[in-house]
DNA sequence: TTGAAATAGTTCAAACATGAACATATTAGT
DNA sequence: ACTAATATGTTCATGTTTGAACTATTTCAA
């Protein structure tokens, strides 16, 4: 009665998750190495790119697109509008939300590292075929659904 | 001339790599809460998963696998110690060195830890047929072993 | 054998994230 | 109109992770 028969090593869903773990931290390791030369962080990043993609939100919406804190927004905001990658202006209808916009300035940043980050996820998805690809963000997509509906 | 066109949303390869970053945390997120009950988090969880498999670990080597820092598993140990869950034994032929075990009441929180954990991912991955599970699999060990010989 | 370089672990200060309590503003029910 | 409930953002105390400097031990080369 070894006790490893009761532990998942051989469940293969695990054993293929714990590769999903892996290949992951790789990533955002490596990633995070990359994009050091332009003084920049993974979260600040997420912050140009959902702000690129919508401009005018709030911080409350931010937030909860990072899967973050509402208040690590309030402290991570600061590093970037001083460096004139963002402007915050009060909604003038709601006075309690304020609007987020990038500058030229933020554009521009934000290109350079979107370069450096496709570069990576090219190199790194060229490991597999398109259809292969197509398959993994289907499944994640499916895993993500799923447990968006709890 | 949109500026949008040279921005990856439209990159398959990047859009699939953002589904995978999502479901990653989605699943991180709801593993936390789901081992909240067993007064363990996730790292925690690990150092057990990986002492179990590797008896008389060293602290450095549990760093390395972790991809954690080695002051982290200086902190990280004494509470799992004083938990009563591991051993720390200087090594006898060199003394710079400690050697991890874990006790039995470790290897019981380990069982139960890790029925909660095969039983989220069985749920997660029970949204793919076992072959894609695989592939899955498959594809990350590729993009791992790529990004280790760098 | 002895001194230099390397290795294991610890300490400490700084960076970072989190959640509870708070201030302010808005909405909804009466 | 008024009160209660809700929503946004900030503050603060707490806990976590990190990397650099440090100690102790081992290895290696001259």
């Amino acid at each position: 009665m070894n006790k490893l028969q009761d532990l998942p090593w051989d469940n293969p869903r695990f054993k293929n998750w714990i590769a999903v773990i892996r290949a992951e931290k790789a990533i955002v390791r490596e990633l995070s190495k990359s994009l050091a030369p332009l003084g920049i962080k993974i979260v600040q990043l997420d912050i140009l790119m959902n702000l690129h993609r919508h401009p005018g939100m709030s911080q409350h919406e931010l937030a909860r697109r990072l899967l973050v804190g509402r208040s690590n927004i309030t402290m991570l905001l600061p590093q970037l509008e001083t460096q004139g990658l963002l402007l915050r202006e009060g909604d003038t209808k709601d006075k309690r939300v304020i609007r987020l916009y990038l500058t030229a300035d933020g554009e521009a940043l934000l290109t350079e590292a979107l370069a450096i980050y496709t570069a990576l996820i090219d190199r790194v998805m060229a490991q597999s075929t398109p259809a292969e690809c197509d398959a993994l963000g289907e499944q994640m997509h499916r895993i993500a659904d799923m447990l968006k509906e709890e």
